[in-house]
DNA sequence: TAGATTGTTAATCGATTAACAATC
DNA sequence: TAGATTGTTAATCGATTAACAATC
């Protein structure tokens, strides 16, 4: 039983989705549901899901399908929802604040510790409870908590330099909501870019298309 | 020349890299780069970068490489960059407040029209120039104004029915950041969602991983 | 011209899909 | 038991990489 050997990062960016998807089913008060059915609703093949999970183990049972409820658990195991990780957040402009107002951490298995910032009118306060302490401390912060991942909201030109601090502290991962493509030369060390304006440009890309190609046809039958 | 007739979806996501990187290259003043040098950079291989290209035309020149300026400009097209797009954005939350003050669509060609909420804080107000309506007044101005997307920030219990509302009104894209997968079956209707928690999530297991399994090795030579 | 590098076709690799025996 | 559905191997498909003639 050769598995986990070498996990694409296909199926890795999957899995939340079948994270998700099992959520929401289990809150809709499904009990079971069969690797075709769940395919049918993600618009994926039961080929596939049978596949990708087959990465990890043996989760259903046969003639039956999965248990919402377990497989949830499994996967939330898996993607290591349960390991008590921890954050930082970098910058408490509008996005940082934006994100630490917002963002259920605890729902995705991260406690947020802290935040920082150089600005003097809000070093010294609380965002939504998170203590927010000058940029300088950071590294006597980090020495002090076990910190797992960097949260990067800073001005780009901040970016690298913090980037370069959080790695040298010891941060296992960087979650970079900077436009900027940061280096990280350790090879342990994960960076994980929401890149905004890439994901528009695609959608520009995408709606660019068809207006003139294509014919426009109207809606598919299922 | 059967160019472009089906551009992968894998080749559409590196496209606003391209453009991103060779704005960072044209900022630092680089005039020509080759598929190698670029590809260095993207840790992409030179052959992946000619044949990505190869999709929409010929853009180098042999012996030469790729005139920095010109390639820019060429992806920009590609993507849409000049086509005059337009926005609105639903739900001036935090996250929605946030991406109104922060966010460069101008640079990314779009044209950010207005804003819509039900709080009667923020309506009739305006956020960074932008102004907010009542989301009852949603059809009337997409009535009135071309609009190509909608972006989406509002409550998860909300994000269906707007979506469905913007794609009644004849939008032609919809940008997600609610963290609810969105039902549209309208083909022609592009829905380009960006998933902080299933970002957060794989980064979770990224970083689940290495720790306990493979053993650390240091820095790799290049 | 010689050297460099593209455009483009062919080969390889990896991911998705299909098939089916095992078994609940 | 019969029907359903999984776990798992094999086949297919698509994306990446390699190769090289064309040419600046």
């Amino acid at each position: 039983m050769k598995r986990n050997a070498k996990v694409s990062t296909a199926v890795i960016r999957r899995l939340p989705r079948y994270y998700r998807h099992l959520s929401e089913l289990q809150r809709a008060g499904v009990v079971r549901i069969s690797s075709s059915a769940l395919g049918k609703s993600m618009g994926l093949t039961a080929s596939q899901i049978r596949q990708d999970l087959f990465c990890f183990g043996e989760f259903g049972q046969q003639g039956y399908g999965y248990k919402v409820d377990s497989l949830k658990e499994e996967i939330g195991e898996i993607l290591g929802i349960h390991r008590g990780h921890t954050i930082v957040v970098l910058g408490t402009g509008n996005l940082g604040r934006a994100i630490i107002q917002n963002f259920k951490f605890s729902s995705n298995g991260f406690q947020l510790l802290a935040a920082f910032d150089v600005s003097s009118q809000v070093v010294g306060t609380r965002i939504a409870g998170v203590p927010v302490y000058h940029a300088r401390e950071l590294e006597q912060f980090l020495a002090g908590h076990r910190v797992d991942v960097g949260l990067l909201t800073v001005p780009i030109s901040a970016a690298q330099e913090m980037a370069n601090r959080l790695v040298s502290a010891g941060v296992r991962g960087i979650w970079n909501f900077t436009n900027r493509e940061l280096s990280v030369p350790q090879q342990d060390v994960v960076v994980e870019s929401v890149h905004f304006s890439d994901s528009l440009l695609a959608l520009s890309y995408m709606i660019s298309q068809g207006g003139d190609g294509q014919p426009d046809t109207q809606e598919e039958s299922e």
